[in-house]
DNA sequence: AGAGAAAAACTCACTCTGAGAACAACAAGG
DNA sequence: CCTTGTTGTTCTCAGAGTGAGTTTTTCTCT
């Protein structure tokens, strides 16, 4: 670290309690959350409406200021993940398991017109929750769908079926949070974070499905996560029958222990 | 974002203009680089020791406070990547084409003992570079071998032969810069980022080994990586020879387009 | 010219993969 | 009860990829 505002020599004790924060120039901390999950097949997005400017009115990603100190709002954030799921459980109650995770920094000198603002980026995979409440500081909440930047334009799906920009830089984060999670699938046990506990591999299938946005064979992709050591392990249970339409029961699994899978699960293929 | 700090209705601009940054209790905020090289086949980190408290002459990463607005030492940073590269050439002198990636953020509420300091951390693939200078707020700067979290205990060994912890939690974020730069080898072509412009396949398989910590099956390497498309393409010419002992000139490639490497080369494996 | 050394090419058994077919277990309807 | 349709699971097989070793090529040095 580089150092500007120090005084001069002597001990470290008597250096930091004559130190003087305010010659740093410091700038604000926030964290935003791209807490994703799977609906229907396609992957969606936790997002919120701003009720505040600025950017009032525009979707975003759930977010707020790192707690630096104790405050009448409440208590400082000991650790930046604790920011990242307090201003998330704002909005959703979350499931006790969950997989959070650090995407990135941002921290453009103009991506916030009232000042500096770096924004620490996290996202979180989830199964499929309840529609949110509304939280602090906005008017509407909802998970929606993410139609990626290959399908000829960023953006989400608006409830109207048109696409809007979210404020800020908020569609690149999600973007960056998208393309992290397709290429951590290949490599991870991470898609049993899009399910609940027990699953079957048909479901398991229908993650990578939805987030690589492409078909897999089905019969090869239930060979090869069996093969692989760690993945699932088969609880002894069978699905229960969904209603309609015929079909053999599922057997039901549950994530294994291996975070890294070996041999990996590549994209390029089939 | 949340909103602390706002002012009531009205319109952007309006807002905008009667805007207090002071609400916000903001937190100072740094960039610290990683910069790893190879030097006679191993690993190793750009240090510098501090010549200021807090934690005056433990080695630390080239770091310092990111730059929000213009001042006596110079201009503001317009990217987080900007204050990455500045505070890395106040170490030593770096070449053109340069890998600089965004590693995370480490904001732990008592990892600084002055306040609150959020460190973005960047690491840096460089080939091998002169000894450096000594820069600001430094006694001294030093390409120093990196010895693994493996081999017994973390840290850099020192000059003396000794281990020393670094500052703050530089040992960490050290770790963390390499366990990243390990599985990156695997699925991309970073390993030439450690390499000259141009350079033979032994080279090449002299970074992996480097980094991996393990040797590698020369003929099957060299098959793998004239296999994988986009990852080198010949220059047409022969490396010139090093001196003593005969033996075959290697041909001399460089780096090909590709990013991502189909299919990966697996850690796993020989 | 000959010995030694490094790079590059070759060989072969084994495993993994893609694609399709076959088999098993269920629901619904006649 | 038996057939038909649907879904999950297993099997088959040809082609590609991999680990390990051997051979060939091309250089330096004596």
């Amino acid at each position: 670290m580089g150092d500007d505002g120090r005084h001069d020599d002597g001990d470290e004790h008597g250096f930091l309690s004559s130190y003087d924060p305010g010659v740093f120039a410091p700038a604000a901390v926030t964290v935003d959350v791209a807490a994703l999950t799977i609906r229907e097949g396609t992957p969606h997005v936790l997002l919120a409406r701003r009720a505040a400017h600025p950017q009032r009115g525009s979707w975003a990603l759930p977010g707020g200021f790192v707690r630096t100190r104790d405050s009448r709002i409440g208590p400082a954030d000991p650790d930046l993940p604790d920011a990242a799921l307090r201003v998330l459980t704002e909005k959703t109650p979350l499931p006790a398991e969950i997989h959070l995770e650090q995407l990135g920094t941002y921290g453009a000198l103009d991506r916030d017109p009232r000042m500096r603002v770096i924004s620490v980026a996290y996202m979180v995979f989830a199964p499929d929750l309840p529609d949110p409440g509304t939280g602090r500081d906005t008017t509407e909440a909802a998970w929606l769908p993410w139609t990626g930047p290959g399908t000829g334009g960023d953006g989400v799906a608006g409830t109207g079926g048109g696409r809007e920009r979210l404020a800020f830089d908020h569609d690149r984060i999600l973007d960056d949070a998208v393309e992290r999670a397709r290429a951590k699938l290949e490599y991870t046990s991470l898609a049993t974070a899009f399910l609940p506990p027990t699953f079957t591999i048909t479901a398991l299938r229908g993650v990578y499905e939805a987030i690589w946005g492409r078909t897999l064979h089905a019969a090869n992709f239930h060979r090869k996560i069996l093969a692989t050591p760690g993945f699932v392990e088969h609880t002894g249970d069978l699905a229960d029958r969904g209603g309609s339409g015929g079909g053999r029961r599922a057997r039901l699994y549950r994530g294994g222990g291996a975070a890294l899978l070996h041999p990996p699960l590549l994209r390029g293929a089939q």
